[in-house]
DNA sequence: TATTGTTATACTCTATAACTATA
DNA sequence: TATAGTTATAGAGTATAACAATA
C-alpha cells in the first residue's frame, strides 16, 4: 500500500500539484516535511527530543551561559514561549538555570554534565539521522544543496 | 536593528548554533521559515491566502472533481483536517462542494469560476514572490537547487 | 522607564476517536 | 463491515498582553 501510494503520487505529480512544482517554496516545504518526519522515525523516537528541542540544546551548549531573552532572539521566538522548552529540558536533567550575579531577574542556562553526555549521544544519532535523509546525495551535491540553502537567508 | 540583529547573526552563526551548521536539516528548516515568512509578506497579505491554502486550491484545481478524502491523502493529512480548510474555501468562494451522483456520502470538490479567476491572480503573486524570494540564486542554481530538493523525497 | 522571566489566553495546525449516513 | 464526511477533543507550537521583580 505504501508503495503503490508513492507509485501513483510520482505519476501524477505534475498534474495533481499543477504549477506547485516549478516552485522553489513548494520543494522547500516537502523536503522539510520529509526531513522532519525522518528525524521523528530516528531520534525522536530513540532519545525524545524533537528538532526544536535539539536546536536549543545546540544553541545553549555553544552560548553557555546565555539567558533565555538571548535564548528567545537566537531562535528568533518570542519569551514567552521560552519558558517552556527551558522547564523541559530542565525537567530532562539537561540543563540548568543559574541565578545571575549581576541580575537577580535573568538566569545564566547552562548543561549540566547529564547533559553534556546526552548532548554527545543525541549529536552523534543526529549526524547519522542527517546523512542517511541525504543518502540520495553525494557529499558534493549535499555540501552544494547547503551553500545554496544558505543564499535564501 | 534588524540589520544590526542580522549582522550579529551572520558573525556567531558558528558559535552560536554549533555542529548544527554542518546538518542539512538545520539549513532545510532555516530556509523554508525564511520561505513562509516571505510568502506571508506579499501573498498573505496581499491574497489573504496561506501557504496552506494555496496548496489545497492548486490541488483542487489541477484535479477537479475530486473527493475530500482524495485531498486528504494528496496533502499527507487526516481527513477531518481538510474539513475546515475546504469550509474555508468555501466561504470565500473558491470552491464548491457538489454532490456525487454514485455515492451519496460523497463530494466532488470544484473550483467555482471567481475561484479560478482568484487563482489565476494568486498564481501570478506566487510565481513573483517564489522568484524574488531566490532572487539570490541564478536561474541555473535555482533549478539546481530544485532538483537536489527532489532527490530528499 | 525599560527589561527579565512568567502567566493567562488564544490561535493555527494537526491528530485520534467516535458518530452519521451511506455503501 | 467498510467508507465519506463530520464533530469533539487534545496536543504542539507560537503569539500578544499584562504582571511582579528588578534594573
Amino acid at each position: 500500500m505504501p508503495m503503490t501510494q508513492a507509485k501513483s503520487l510520482d505519476a501524477e505529480a505534475e498534474t495533481s500539484f499543477g504549477p506547485m512544482t516549478e516552485e522553489l517554496g513548494f520543494h522547500l516545504r516537502r523536503a522539510q516535511v520529509a526531513a522532519f518526519k525522518h528525524f521523528a522515525q530516528s531520534v525522536t523516537a530513540a532519545e525524545g527530543i524533537t528538532p526544536g528541542l535539539y536546536g536549543m540544546l545546540q544553541v545553549i551548549a555553544s552560548n553557555s551561559g546565555l539567558s533565555q531573552s538571548r535564548l528567545a532572539e537566537v531562535m528568533e521566538v518570542d519569551r514567552s514561549s521560552i519558558v517552556k522548552v527551558v522547564n523541559q529540558l530542565t525537567e530532562k536533567g539537561l540543563i540548568k538555570r543559574e541565578a545571575s550575579a549581576t541580575d537577580r531577574r535573568s538566569y545564566h542556562l547552562r548543561m549540566t554534565s547529564e547533559g553534556k553526555l546526552a548532548l554527545r549521544r543525541i549529536e552523534d544519532a543526529v549526524a547519522r539521522q542527517d546523512r542517511e535523509f541525504s543518502a540520495g546525495l553525494s557529499e558534493d551535491a549535499r555540501r552544494l544543496l547547503i551553500s545554496l540553502l544558505k543564499r535564501l537567508y
